[in-house]
DNA sequence: CAAGTTTAATTGCTCAACAATCTTGGGTTG
DNA sequence: CAACCCAAGATTGTTGAGCAATTAAACTTG
């Protein structure tokens, strides 16, 4: 299933955009492919969230509008702080996450706010994988292209991603500490503001 | 798409065990429907974690297996528990958690065994439905169907679901007079115990 | 200009066909 | 007799064309 993958890129590259609507025919024709081929394919991004399918009347790529947002960072939270609450102390996720935080470092040095952006997606990724959970695995992977979209909406990445890699590296130090209550707290807040940050830049844009 | 809720049917109803091969011929002709619309319904299916789909060997009712049954566990402790944790007083789930018990308690007058496990389901969704977020409600009927399948593999739904209306119960009342954390315990022990025992049963099945 | 009606575009589904891939049952060989 | 190889059969992956149903847009018409 290719086909899928190369919407999707080309959804992440900002080549279709949240509201363009996909025509089947021309959408499977531009890919080389049947349209019957490109159906299954939407079954899979429809389901992945990416795009919209009403009946009759095709789909659109998936605007998400500010109960998406209140819902996703919902969801991160309780199992985020959780997942951090309960998290061994050498768990291999750390190492993960310390690493996510040092290249976002880097990239901050080179002022490439889009890769700080994916170290950013990275970090949490990590944060997730401390429950041992396959499927909260993939539920984060679900969360986060919706997250992807909504970024993408918003112009303005430093805005977004700049204030918190200071509280990341303070995060994972609580953690390989042992202290596991700080570090949910900590991370308790950091979600908040982060979704706070996000709403605001929606409010923005609505006005617009 | 009324082929997928067909075949969802037919397997709830065990027409259709796990492990059985689903030919996309056969099962079309079945439905009257064509291959095309099948293998969309599959899409659908597959990643409701009903089939399983091998790249040209075709689809299988899924199975769950051990670690299938771990990690579903895993997800359920850590939501559920932290759903309870920070349920609000008068939340309206409490009142559906009551309403689910109290069913249950009169299909066990009646002896209704396979009644009594749907009631359970429809328990523990109530509890996802404390946290405010349909993205974990959506996990749940996923989480749901895996475990139906699960349990269609043991036979004996009395042991299964027989120790846990009292527990209910219990977490219910602990729920309202607001002593959440205690709730939480409690609940934790159940998602345990239940755990085992379905472990358990299947342990058998697999020397069987 | 509002309301109703035709027209065009798009989806949902079907059918038949063919290449690619997997399974199998022989048949051969060491 | 066991191990291996190969060809036949079955199943999936994909194509392209076609048609009814639904929706959106354009066009009358009172």
């Amino acid at each position: 299933m290719e086909a899928a993958a190369e919407i999707r890129g080309r959804i992440s590259q900002g080549e279709l955009r949240p509201g363009d609507r996909v025509p089947e025919a021309k959408l499977a024709e531009s890919l080389g492919v049947s349209r019957n081929t490109l159906r299954e394919a939407f079954r899979t991004l429809s389901q992945e969230g990416l795009i919209t399918q009403v009946p009759n009347r095709g789909a659109i790529v998936a605007i998400p509008n500010i109960n998406t947002i209140i819902d996703v960072y919902r969801v991160r939270q309780l199992i985020e702080c959780q997942a951090v609450t309960e998290a061994l102390p050498k768990h291999p996720a750390i190492a993960k996450m310390r690493a996510a935080v040092e290249a976002a470092l880097e990239h901050r040095e080179r002022g490439d706010w889009s890769a700080i952006a994916g170290a950013n997606i990275a970090f949490h990724r990590a944060v997730f994988e401390l429950a041992d959970s396959p499927r909260l695995n993939r539920l984060y992977e679900q969360l986060a292209t919706e997250l992807r979209l909504a970024f993408g909406l918003i112009d303005d990445p430093e805005y977004l991603h700049a204030p918190f890699l200071e509280r990341n590296l303070a995060i994972i130090e609580l953690l390989e500490s042992g202290e596991t209550e700080r570090a949910a707290a900590q991370l308790k807040g950091y979600l908040s503001l982060a979704e706070r940050i996000l709403l605001a830049g929606y409010e923005r844009l609505e006005l617009g």
